[in-house]
DNA sequence: CGGTGTCCATAGAACGGTCTAGTGTTACTT
DNA sequence: AAGTAACACTAGACCGTTCTATGGACACCG
């Protein structure tokens, strides 16, 4: 791909290195590292004169350098099997992504980010981790039995897996009780009368979907509800799809919870299609509220999530597998419920 | 900040090295990166056992090694110069960023990204150019007489900015014609009717926002119209306490424009407040559209922007750059209009 | 006054690649 | 048959750090 990078690029601005710097001090450099390291072995005086030196050239260490002789590089890793066109459209992500970065910020680290098409999430991971390029790594969007968690602990990369300790083998995770939240989802809708609710979920394959699929099955049957749940892949279109099979089964539901935002959003039009009134004949319960569900009309009840704060606390959990802490794994708040205006108790 | 890697981590699956592969395919390192590269200098038996050889021991190169003798990273660099919290609610970087990731996914190249806060950027820049950590970087938010420009240029960075030439120095600069796209907002405002056409800004200090604002003074002073502009900084608070004074002002607008779309959606809610009714009493025109404004009620009018493809075409231009191609500068496609329900002629 | 620490500072070997300047082999000229 | 060109391959320097030895200088101790 891209080239060697450009002759008319290095010779103009010849970089520092620590050689110059450790010229223009008078000393070795060795006694240039130490000093930047904060590390005894160099005299106040000659630190002090160090650093002035490497300050008046504007030498930064090379990290290229410096992680090859094992150093600490500044960087954590973060790869997405998704198509770049849905990120864009998904709040979740970017939230998440902020999220991260807003605790990368304190400690001057920046954020390696990959999208990836098929399944070599894996061999991203390996090259960026042995080849020094990231002190660490978070996993997202995990599966069962994924076959990351056995790879990646494999190599020994310092991880942090975002989903329930059931699915992170050896890694430490960050995780929202989701079985918890469906059955505040499900204990809801029921108070307000409904009998039948039907749910969209993410992709079956993804380890929170079974979670969360698991959970309401056993609450809905525990109180003797009718449910059923399609399966979608978070995305507008399967998620109209979905729903649309849902209100043509004979025994139509009155009340739908969806797995994200946007399909809930989606599902707005359908149910104007079906010349059904939300709340009135269909109520709508969205997950991962944002901004999306305060602006639709009518609003969308959701189950909040602060996906910022998420984001941070599984930086904040990296770090502590990073510098080698105890016990980093917890749950992070659980999602709560909003009710706005897609929700209400069934019409008759 | 965090350590340096953990021990149980380098001692587990240790990484394979070039000399690994070199010793099992029976021949020397130099060998190995020259099958690798495709260069001229084995046979194709060798070559072919080398290869073999590499992927039974799943090796790949060690990027931080390979950039240390000057060669390509695989990376480019992007700092974006916000608040963490704003990233997330704003769709505009996320499909940028999308827009990026759809290119380097095609090249096997990751998006090193890094929030910052204060006037650091050109100290990141520095730090990952001179430390190979990156083949080129993409400037965004670019000021009037901005530092950077001729801060970065002396270093030698391969870089493209995000703007119009004039404020891009000696960069390669991909760019929306935004002169032209406010000119065709205040036709199509003034065909409708309307003679008193405000307008909210981002900040002042931003490239672009100075380009509109001087494009938008032009034509409607040309065109006989009252005009004039508040500022804002693109978050929801601040565009409706511009938009209430606006409409505070003795002479009320009957049109306003917004400099993207979450401000705009923001003063749905100040038209409410005011008692306007969206569009008869007041039309609001958006600029950046995205899903947002097709889901508030009335859906708003925009200048219609694909800021995915921008984010690709940027991309496509960096890697241009890098490749030491000339003519890299080009205009993107201009945000065109796109007519809902926010606006209108003006009520009489 | 020789031995033993402590403190400063340095030399030099990694780290894992790339690349230049070779060294041997062949095969082809003349 | 000697000269040479082309090819296959390698030794070793180098990139910019960090880190482990190691060496001097000096003070303190017995």
């Amino acid at each position: 791909m891209c080239q060697v990078r450009q002759m008319d690029a290095t010779d103009k601005g010849r970089k520092a290195t620590i050689k110059d710097v450790a010229a223009r001090a008078g000393v070795s450099p060795s006694a240039v590292s130490i000093a930047l390291h904060d590390k005894p072995g160099v005299s106040a005086s000659t630190k002090e004169r160090i650093l002035q030196a490497a300050s008046e050239l504007g030498w930064r260490p090379n990290q290229a350098a410096a992680s090859l002789s094992g150093h600490n590089v500044h960087t954590v890793g973060l790869v997405i099997a998704r198509p770049a066109r849905m990120l864009g459209l998904e709040p979740f992500y970017m939230e998440f992504i902020s999220g991260i970065e807003s605790v990368l910020v304190r400690r001057s680290c920046s954020l390696l980010l990959r999208l990836i098409e098929a399944d070599e999430e894996i061999q991203v991971h390996r090259e960026w981790w042995q080849g020094g390029r990231v002190n660490g790594s978070i996993l997202v969007d995990l599966r069962v039995d994924d076959p990351r968690v056995p790879a990646l602990a494999e190599i020994g990369l310092p991880a942090v897996v975002v989903g329930h300790p059931s699915l992170a083998g050896p890694f430490a995770s960050v995780w929202t009780d989701d079985a918890a939240a469906i059955v505040e989802a499900v204990r809801y809708l029921a108070a307000l009368g409904h009998r039948r609710i039907d749910r969209v979920s993410g992709p079956a394959e993804l380890g929170h979907s079974v979670i969360r699929t698991d959970a309401f099955t056993a609450v809905t049957r525990e109180m003797g509800l009718e449910a059923r749940t399609a399966v979608a892949d978070f995305s507008a279109d399967q998620g109209s799809r979905a729903c649309r099979n849902l209100l043509l089964a004979p025994d139509r539901p009155t009340a739908i919870i969806f797995d994200n935002d946007i399909m809930a959003v989606a599902a707005l039009g359908v149910a104007a299609e079906f010349g059904l009134s939300v709340p009135e004949d269909l109520s709508l319960l969205a997950w991962d509220d944002s901004q999306l569900c305060q602006l639709t009309r009518p609003t969308l009840s959701a189950m909040q999530h602060d996906v910022f704060s998420f984001g941070a606390e599984v930086t904040h959990a990296l770090f502590g597998v990073i510098n080698g802490e105890e016990h980093v794994s917890h749950p992070a708040q659980s999602p709560s419920l909003v009710p706005r205006a897609s929700t209400a108790p069934p019409r008759r």
